[in-house]
DNA sequence: AATATGTACGAAAACGGTTTCGTGTTGATA
DNA sequence: TATCAACACGAAACCGTTTTCGTACATATT
């Protein structure tokens, strides 16, 4: 075993003070030449890496930065992810990820756990519960101790912080209007509770899309359903009580559910029903007919966030208000509606 | 903004010594009941948490451990990854997770960003390139340093290290037997290139179980695949031009991507053909049918890692050998089989 | 010859903790 | 009353860096 060399290893060994070799190996020109080149070679022979930790306590900061997710195993979640952590690696940080599984719990405990001095910043996305509780004391408390927070996708306005949405509300009238273009009147929307900001936003473009085009709003084409659970009976008899000719499903489950139900019951797709869900994953791409869908563009809002945060970090918005960037979803039009 | 609370400024604040402090925090008997009282009063009020970058740098640990792996969009990555980030948790730790995008490059350059204090070992599964270019040194390279490294998955015999690996040989046979009890007879291979050491043994179960069972192994009833291109020419062309009536896949996509075009050709699954897909994601839940396919139990797996890491970096597996746990997939029957 | 100017390096403090060791004060014991 | 242990606390070292400041020596300037 061949453990890794320090300063004071290398000042050791050539005989000289730790000082001067930090200052030989940063090419300082208070140091000779002679001098310089001796220790630079022994610091390669040896493959000399400054500790990061040591670093991290001298400059009060760690080029690691926190990001707090409801759920791995989620397209959306990891394609933002991945945005983020390209564009962190690029600027040199680290990024550390945890997962609050949707409790307000788990992301308090994480985010104390981080933020005693292990990262220079968070950015996240609420957990259900966080949002369904309006809890937002933790987060509150680390933007008062000065560390940089930015939200994306599941944000809250009683937190005052750099944030990273999608147009939910826009793209979600776009869908309809498309349903609306190719002559369908019973158009359905299949949610969540509305204690999500984004289901909120998208139930409000749904229903704009409908009165702009001189269409009622029906509330009982509106299915809110359960997050996690075995939602099949209920959809069933959606479906099967209701006249409906297109769905808008506010993620690519509920829209994968609903089409293989509907075709369960009998009805084709598009022909009789169309159907739009949100989240341009797998799901959508394999299915059959293949779904139309709003792509969210997780990469972009991840890398958005990542470069919020860091210009905060290294002060570079300094003093500016904080930012709200939209990001601009697309509806790929595919199989499951009438292009 | 109010920024956090050191031990020094505890100490001035009741003119004490830091190492007073200190101890009082731990409870020690060095300090009386009415200092100790004190101390902890007015760090509850104010909130003191240790800063976690001075203990590591102190301790020389720092309670993160570094997970590389080659796609974070990816249900079984990230389903490991969930198992990994509960169990360390639990334990203390916290999970940095760095993306090698199947690139040898980006996990050295990962792995060496980590190595320099940051973490105290890694848990990781190999690259397509890593493993393509049988190219392990920066591995090594951290293990001669101390560091503790554990492989799942996607591992080598090249390196000595705790590893934990799936049976897949064996579920293979199983799969593959699977057909043959339903009197299937012409069984195919959808398989990747044989530099991944799963898809070898996913094959090896392939042909023992056929041989086993008195069939021949035909080499035209295995499908080599890329790995990201756009198959579908290749699968159509396989599949109309060769007797087969049941195909094992490796992966999730290339049975949905197969069930889909042997739809579209016109035969019926499973009465015509039969599939068996591995991991056991949505896409295999919500096809239609539903897919029969291997659960790679990703959670498991990341616990078992995590385990053994930990174990390995706070001794407790001091002296041992290094071990190669097994995880035991399961066999999901579902409708595109007959079972 | 006295002074100024570089040059090349080292000592020490700092980041925020933990821990070992030393020490002044108190009360008990012989 | 002298001795000793127990108690309660502080000083200092240490982890691995960076950085400021001081300084010995050589050389240049007047």
């Amino acid at each position: 075993m061949r453990p890794k060399i320090t300063l004071k290893d290398i000042a050791k060994e050539l005989d000289v003070s730790v000082s001067t070799v930090s200052k030989a190996l940063k090419n300082s020109n208070e140091i000779s030449k002679n001098t310089k080149d001796k220790i630079k070679a022994f610091a390669k022979f040896y493959n000399y890496r400054p500790n990061t930790i040591a670093l991290s306590l001298k400059n009060k900061r760690t080029k690691n930065i926190g990001v707090i997710i409801p759920d791995i195993v989620h397209h959306f979640f990891t394609t933002v992810f991945r945005g983020i952590e390209k564009y962190a690696n690029q600027r040199g940080y680290n990024v550390i990820i945890c997962v609050s599984d949707e409790s307000h719990e788990r992301e308090v405990i994480n985010m104390e756990m981080l933020a005693n001095g292990s990262i220079d910043g968070f950015i996240l996305s609420l957990s259900a519960e966080t949002q369904q509780k309006n809890d937002f004391r933790h987060l509150q408390e680390l933007i008062d101790q000065g560390i940089p927070i930015v939200l994306f996708d599941r944000v809250t306005s009683e937190i005052d912080c750099d944030k990273v949405i999608l147009n939910d509300r826009d793209i979600a009238y776009e869908a309809v209007e498309h349903f609306i273009k190719s002559g369908r009147k019973h158009v359905a929307l299949v949610t969540t509770d509305s204690y999500f900001n984004v289901s909120e936003s998208r139930r409000d473009g749904f229903s704009d899309a409908l009165r702009d085009n001189g269409l009622e709003v029906d509330s009982n084409l509106i299915l809110t359903l359960p997050y996690n659970l075995d939602n099949d009976n209920l959809i069933l008899q959606f479906f099967q009580s209701n006249t409906i000719d297109a769905v808008l499903c506010v993620n690519e489950i509920f829209a994968i559910q609903c089409m293989s139900l509907i075709q369960q019951i009998g009805y084709t797709i598009p022909k009789d029903i169309s159907i739009i869900g949100f989240t341009n994953g797998n799901l959508s791409k394999f299915s059959n007919p293949r779904l139309t869908t709003v792509a969210q563009h997780g990469d972009e809002m991840g890398e958005k966030a990542a470069k919020l945060l860091i210009d905060r970090i290294e002060h570079k918005t300094e003093g500016t208000d904080f930012i709200t960037q939209i990001v601009k979803a697309t509806l790929i039009k595919r199989g499951s509606t009438i292009n």
